[in-house]
DNA sequence: CTGCGACTTGAAGTACGGTTCAAGTCAAGA
DNA sequence: TCTTGACTTGAACCGTACTTCAAGTCGCAG
């Protein structure tokens, strides 16, 4: 143990992905494998860190290929930090939306409106949450 | 004009909806037609609020069978606004989970690291956010 | 009354992000 | 050595959310 190299299932299970999606991503560009121990991919360890990464923007909300573009970049890339400034703003919107999205939640949740769907105040709630959509 | 419905055609255009659109929610049940104007749905006026709520649950990442269970609530459904509060909690997990990657973004946009993967703030951002995510 | 154009239908197609399948291969343990 | 079990492959399939297509139908302007 404690080799240079990772196989696929110690990396799925670690990962908390399936086999298959690791194929998946190494397919779209995203992880590449260090070599082979038999027919099974092997891994550097620091593809982990990698994978969280593409966890964690998935979880964002980012497509695949949009990852890619951010990984894949040149490190002379100079439109990489740009990109980047320009999906925290998109993530500002869509962050503020979210927050008056729960605003309306959270009021229906405790109204006694009957049907909610009638009640002014979610009414109001709604239409500012599609008005900012429309934007 | 100003009659007591609109053609569906009206519908899509001020909802920004395609008419294809308004049947396949109409299948699914988010919506009904008043009557038909020849082969064409007619609507009532309200409707237009009733897809504003769809489009807004839709950005807020819901399905469309998430917004169905709301919509066709019984009025007597004393589970509605149990559910609306649980997801009203998931947006709060959700929204602190986008704060922490806005603020990786944020970081990123600004470092000078290269490769901006291998900046330690970065990968220590990247590592709550992801570490948030398991849970 | 005729033609235009926007609708109608069900079925098929698209994009995304994978999973599942059948058939095969390999490393390691008994 | 032989079996086992987890991987390998490409291709097919899945669910979500629609759009597009072909063929048909209708209201309305001229």
């Amino acid at each position: 143990m404690d080799e240079e190299w990772l196989d696929i299932g110690e990396v799925a299970a670690r990962s908390g992905l399936a086999p298959s999606a690791l194929r998946f991503y190494e397919k779209r560009g995203l992880i590449e494998a260090l070599g082979r121990n038999g027919l099974r991919r092997t891994y550097r360890p620091d593809v982990l860190e990698r994978l969280a990464l593409i966890s964690c923007a998935r979880g964002a909300g980012f497509t695949i290929a949009e990852i890619t573009r951010f990984l894949v970049a040149d490190p002379d890339d100079s439109g990489l930090r740009d990109r980047m400034a320009a999906k925290a703003l998109e993530l500002d919107l869509r962050i503020a939306q979210l927050d008056r999205l729960r605003a309306s939640l959270r009021h229906a949740a405790t109204c006694t409106h009957e049907p909610l769907v009638e009640c002014p105040e979610f009414k109001r709630a709604v239409g500012a949450v599609a008005a900012a959509t429309a934007l």
